[in-house]
DNA sequence: TACAGTCTACTAGGTATCTAGTATAAAATT
DNA sequence: AATTTTATACTAGATACCTAGTAGACTGTA
């Protein structure tokens, strides 16, 4: 057997606003199908047949994958909340702010503060850790 | 004469990706016509009816004021491009984290680090801020 | 004055997104 | 077994976005 590297990373899409919210119901939930989705949903209103279409556009595009060997198909995440969050704030910020990390988190700090003192030091102490990498 | 409050904000729409490429143009070279903005657009082989439909829709939308004045109007952003920064920002902080600006910044610095240590304590500052109104 | 250039308004077409209906097959219920 | 329920696949339409062309008015120049 030949070792070789993982694949390129297939760079999936950014979810749209859409599928942002069912991706959100799909960590809430862990592997579901489309009936527990269209249940779930913030959105309610949302036909049924909606909800399929949209999580079979999500297959098509890789965001999300899925267990056909039941009749009701279960879908999962490609990624994670964290990677899905880093990568949609990756993009923000060579499209926004263009490349400047500090300067998207000064403006984050000066819109909607962080409440508490104890949200504050979890900031710090990630600065610290900058800091001490770059040594 | 009459004082009142003014008016409770027209709520601009999010500018799109095009939309944006052309306020940053705007933002760098302030008011103007639709041949600057063509001229000096980073993606170049935009047609110039293009740039002008854009401008057109953009001003439609509220995005941009213009001066018909002479006959190639003059066109300048609602926004500045901190308070558009802020717009985008706080949107996505609802959308994809949930209204924690905590967690939003330490992604950010979880990504893309912040270069120097004049960068970081910049940040340092602004928390220093944030904790003293708290008080 | 005629002609070339410049500008706007209007129109139009292609793609993506979002929504949901219809057809059909499988499963469950009576 | 017949009927109802549940599931998927396929199709379709509405809207937004992006792109650019054409028509017509105005400006300046030969």
């Amino acid at each position: 057997m030949t070792i070789r590297k993982a694949s390129p990373a297939p760079a999936l899409p950014e979810p749209t606003e859409t599928e942002l919210e069912i991706l959100s119901v799909l960590w809430q939930l862990g592997p579901s199908t489309v009936r527990q989705v269209h249940e779930t949903l913030e959105r309610h209103g949302l036909a049924y047949t909606t909800v399929l279409s949209m999580l079979q556009i999500m297959y098509q595009k890789g965001l999300v994958s899925r267990d056909d060997s039941e009749r009701a198909h279960v879908y999962k995440p490609a990624l994670s909340k964290h990677q899905t969050q880093r990568q949609i704030l990756g993009k923000l910020l060579h499209r926004v702010f263009e490349g400047s990390a500090t300067e998207l988190v000064m403006q984050a700090l000066g819109s909607a503060k962080p409440a508490s003192t104890e949200e504050i030091s979890k900031i710090r102490a990630r600065l610290d850790e900058l800091e001490a990498h770059d040594q």
